[in-house]
Order: C-alpha cells, then structure tokens, then sequence
DNA sequence: CGGAAAATTTGTAACGATATAGATGAGGCT
DNA sequence: AGCCTCATCTATATCGTTACAAATTTTCCG
C-alpha cells in the first residue's frame, strides 16, 4: 500500500467509511432501508414482501428506496432463517462429457432460473461414489431447493428416495416405477423407431444399433423402437456387442471396423450420439465403404456439429437446450408448491 | 396419497417425529453435539476449527461424535457469520456452446474443488447486458469468494475492477494490462506458430487462419503466432475476413467455400477451433478438393472428436479439463490468503 | 495449603432476515 | 366520554455459526 493510498485513507469522511470495505458502496440491509426511510426494519422487510397489512404508500416508498440503493436480501440470512437456498443443484456425471451434453442443459437451466433467485449449483458425481449419494447429501443437508439430474434407470434409486421424500426435482429420462414422477425425456423410441425406418427406406437391408448401457432406461426406449421398426419390416438386425454410447469413441470404432469386415455385416447403423456416428463414419472410411452405398447412418444430433460433416448424414435432432429449460421450468413449478404430477412431465418429440 | 401412507403416518412416534421433516433424520449442528458431548456449543465450535486452547482430548471426543452423527456445519449460518460464502462462481457466456468447451472447464473446476467445501455456481452472462454486470453483481453482493471467467480481453474490465478490488478471480486467457494478473492460459502464439510450420513443411503455399473476434486476446496471440511463422517462411498468407470462430458454423462454411472457388485461393488452413476445422472440410469436400493434396489443415482439439474424423486431421491438443482444474487449484490458494501473482497463473504448453 | 498462573471451558452478542405476537393511533359507535 | 375496531407499524425471538470477553477449573509454586 502506497503512501498516497494511507493519506487518502486518512481523509475518508463517513460516507466513506462505510464504503471502505467493498470498494463498491458498502452492501445494503433491511437496516439501511430502515433508516432511510425511517421504518422499523419488519416493517420494510414486510413492505418488500408487499404484504397487505402494510399501507400501499409506505410499501411504494419503501420498494423505491430499495431499488435506489440496490439492495438485494442476503441470502445467506434468508437461506438460515427460512430454510430455503434458492438453489438448484444440478447432478452432473463427469463422464458425461460427451460433446457439450450438460452444457446445452445448463443454458436451458440457467435460461430458465433468469430472473428468479434461484442459483445454478454444479454437484459433481463422482464415479467412485454410488450414484445416490450427492441426492442423499443434497436432501439431508438441505443444499438445494431442487435437485436436477440425468441418465435416469429404470429403477433408479434417486426417483424412489426423492418421491419417498417429497422433494422437489425433475430427471432427465424415465423410470419403469409404478409411481408416476416429474421427468423430461425425449422420445427415444420414435427416434429409434423413424430412425430404422429411414434406413429400410434407404434401402438397407441389416440394421444395427449403437445402445448405451443396459442399465439407463433410454437403452430400453431406443431397443424397444428398433425392434418394433425391424419387425414390422421383417428385416435383419443387430445390437452393437461389447460397446456401448458411453465407451470409448476409439473402441467404438474399433468394434465397428472390425464388425464391418465381417461377413454378414450390417449396412445401416443407428446412431444415438454423434461421436458414435462419427465412428461408423470412421470405420466405414477405413474399410473403403461408401456412405449412403454400402453403409447408410441415421445419427441423433444434438448439436451443430453434423451441419459440417461430409458426406452428409441424415440426422434426427434432439433439443438438449430445450430440455434444460423445461426443466427447469417445471422444477420451479414443483418448488412453488403442490402440482399433479403429470402437469410435471414433459416428453419432446421427434 | 394411498391409505397405507396414512397408516403409517399415524404410528410415527417419538424419535421419528424430528425425522419426519427430513426423512432422513434431523440435520445435526452443534447444539446437537453440545448436547451428546455435555459441552457448551462455542466449545464444540473451537474444538472443530481445532483451537489450540480446547484439550486435545476434548477436540478428538468431538471430532468421533460430529463423524457419527454426520454433522456437517450449516453454509447458510456460516456464511452469514463469516462473509465466507464457500462458493467459486464461474461465470458462462451461453454464447459459448462451443463443443462442450464448457463442461470440460467444468469438468477440471469440480475435480479440483473437490473434498473442499467449495461449490461451484454456474453465473450465466446474457449478451443482453454489459460483460462487467454479472462480475460486479458477485463482488458487491458477496455471491461467491471467488470468480472464474474466461475469454479475456486486452484491457478487460472484468480484470480491472476485481483487480481494483483485490477480489480473488481466474481467467481463462491474458490481458495486456501492465498490472499482472492470475490467469490460466493456453499458448495460443505457439499454436498458430507451430500450426503454420506444419502446413508449410506439408507444402502448402498460401495460409489462411479462421480468428476469433478481435476483441480477445487470444485472436492477437494466434495472428501474432502465424505471422511469425509465415514471414519467417516468407509464404503467402491471410485471414479469414467476415468471419470469426465464433460464427455460425454455417457461414463460417459458407465464406470458405467461396473463397475455395476464387483464385489464389489458400491452400493451409489453421482452425482454432474444431467446428471451423469440420467447415473447412466440408468446403473442400463440397467443391471436390481432396485434403492433404489441394487443401490442408491443422486443427486445434479439445476433444475426443477428431481422433474420429476422416480423412485424419493434423491436430494440436489443448487440454481445457486441465485448464479448468488448474484454474480451481490457483483460485483456491488464492482465496487462502495473498499470493505472489505469479504463482497465481499458467501458461499451458502446445 | 493459599494463591497466582496456566489451561480449559463458557456466555453473550452479532451476522441479516422473517414469523409471531403485540403495540400504536385513528376513527366509529353508543 | 368511553370503548371497540381496524389499519398500520413495531418489538422480540430465532435460524446456526463464530468473535470476543469472561468464567471456571486445573496446575504449580512457595
């Protein structure tokens, strides 16, 4: 600290004193507002509540005085003595790295929280931990109003101890339970199902799919709409073996050349992410097949990333961003109180 | 509500009723280990933060019995006590959908707020308001203890004021401030330097860089990069006019495969960024040049995706999980108390 | 064994908000 | 005037934690 510094420190006046300590205007209170309105501080806490008992005159002034000064509820105060965080948490499987997966969910997510007080919280989930555990540590120590999270099973743990509960949340995906919950899901088994119709089509004669693991419900949705479009087509088929959408993208490819020097080899692939079927397109490459000739590809896209690809690739799109922000529409919903349900579900379509 | 629920309900007793809020069982502070311990609460507070004038026996009795009973001490209360908020906020423009460029950052952020008792909050920036706001709203409102951001300008406002402020923050990226200042950055010169020495050594003749907006440093460091490395060569070059990496992938498409059918046309290009890298293919491909022959390519990876691509690209890798956790780690010593900046930034290597 | 020093524990207040219950004053009614 | 009602505003306690000052117990010494 400069000299010049000390002598200004000197210099301050009470005005400044106050100000001191943030550099920015020291941070306004219900007691700031107290005294410069003159109210007792329940009474601007109540005005600011815009509660009736208050003359609408002294709410009016009070909410200017307010707004003049920029004052904003601490929230730290708020959170101890009403219990609520205005927070939402957002469970995110690091793994999930899959080509800005969670980042076009949280856009939707915080597009969703603008202008309300809530906050976006980023609760890792660690693999080396059960899944259920930042749910229960959430809950019990009440880190967050409402819980979001993805990759839901089909009896997944979480619905059941959140519902058991009553506390709020929406997941990304369905379960198989008998009770009914919130969700956001996206309607895996049309894309499944247009996606091997588009290939039939196409004129593809051995159709294979590219799963996630068995123990996310989507896997079941996808299998479900694959199966039913090779059925009624009564048409060859497959399900990609020992490699799943979560493996890795080289073993993936590995799979796929290997598969597709085979005899027998599948010549339309399904696709339920695009580093997958970039893979195909990969594996393809490799072997000197031609795209839309010896293999035919049917992609979900969920970004812009398949605009670019060459040759181009019929994609299906699935609206991650939108997802997000329903989301967190509903959760907000749930957290203001009480709704059926089936009010809190919302299924995209293809 | 089923009947059953009801039932049960009925024959809650006693020890459950403090549980039923919960479910789980009551949130334990340090009343609650006052009362098991026979200590008086500020004694268990003092024993907790391991104050050297509480018995080391007494500080061990009520570390076991805090561990048992899961106690884990209240972030609203201690924040309102302290100021400490125990939240790192990362500010996210939404604009940056970019390829999961976020959720890796996000990613490396969580690994190394990790067993800390750091959250970390998502402080999204809507373009519709000046880049500064979101900061001076997390300073002057005490929102977190420190700020991550990224996409740093010369002389950014953002570092300026936090700088003034002595507010712990981390960017992503340099200024060109005299005052030094914490970041974590990627060497973006090299990059560009050593991307051009590829190109020129594969026999391109005319180079051709797809920039980012003017506005950020790291456009300066990748021009400054290739220019260095096109005099030293003495070959043709240009940039990309109209179009930065931030453009629609569309049109960053679009311009290239304009340019690709007019004369003296480049045939090296450097792709910041793998969306451009995967337009500059897709031109070529639309206008039947073969890769590696009439148009070559040197692309920047921050994915798995282009270990996917074909025909393979010539990449240079950036770690941007790295980034993040570095990021974390150094805005963690930082908020710990005062550090030589030096020791607060980065410079990840090509 | 008295008494001071050292070691250990404790009470009180405060952070900023709000729920609850209570106070104040104006006006109306008999 | 006396009493009640209504509209408005206010005091108090509290959430869980910690800083500060103070109280209590133990230790040690002559």
């Amino acid at each position: 600290m400069s000299l010049e510094d000390l002598g200004d420190k000197g210099r301050r006046a009470k005005s400044e004193r106050a100000a001191a300590k943030s550099g920015v205007g020291a941070k306004p209170t219900l007691k700031t507002i107290a005294e410069l309105t003159g109210l007792a501080v329940t009474t601007v806490s109540h005005a600011l509540a815009d509660a009736p008992q208050i003359a609408l005159e002294t709410r009016q002034r009070v909410r200017k005085v307010a707004a003049d000064i920029g004052y904003l509820p601490d929230r730290a105060a708020q959170r101890l003595r009403t219990g609520r965080t205005n927070v939402i948490s957002l469970v995110l499987d690091p793994h999930e790295e899959i080509l800005g997966y969670a980042t076009s969910m949280i856009n939707g997510l915080t597009e969703a929280l603008r202008g309300t007080a809530y906050h976006l919280v980023i609760t890792p989930h660690f693999s080396d931990t059960p899944q259920i555990e930042p749910v229960r540590h959430i809950m019990r120590n009440r880190m967050a109003d409402g819980i979001v999270f993805t990759r839901t099973e089909p009896a997944d743990e979480r619905v059941k101890l959140l519902m058991e509960n009553n506390f709020p949340f929406i997941c990304h995906g369905r379960t198989e339970l008998a009770t009914a919950h919130p969700y956001v899901d996206y309607d895996n088994y049309s894309f499944a199902y247009q996606a091997a119709k588009k290939l039939i089509a196409a004129g593809a004669r051995k159709l294979s799919i590219i799963l996630p693991p068995e123990r996310f419900t989507f896997a079941h949705h996808l299998r479900h709409g694959f199966m039913t479009a090779v059925r009624e087509e009564g048409i060859g088929f497959e399900t990609a073996k020992g490699v799943t959408l979560d493996s890795k993208s080289d073993d993936i490819r590995d799979y796929l050349f290997h598969r597709m020097g085979e005899p027998e080899r599948p010549d339309g692939y399904i696709c339920g992410g695009e580093v997958s079927a970039l893979a195909v397109m990969a594996s393809a490459y490799d072997h000197r097949l031609e795209l839309g000739r010896d293999i035919r590809l049917v992609a979900k896209q969920t970004s812009g990333l398949f605009d670019q690809i060459r040759p181009r690739v019929e994609t299906i799109y699935e609206d991650l961003t939108e997802a997000g922000f329903l989301m967190g529409k509903l959760l907000l919903k749930r957290i203001a109180g009480p709704v059926p349900i089936q009010e809190l579900q919302a299924l995209q379509t293809v």
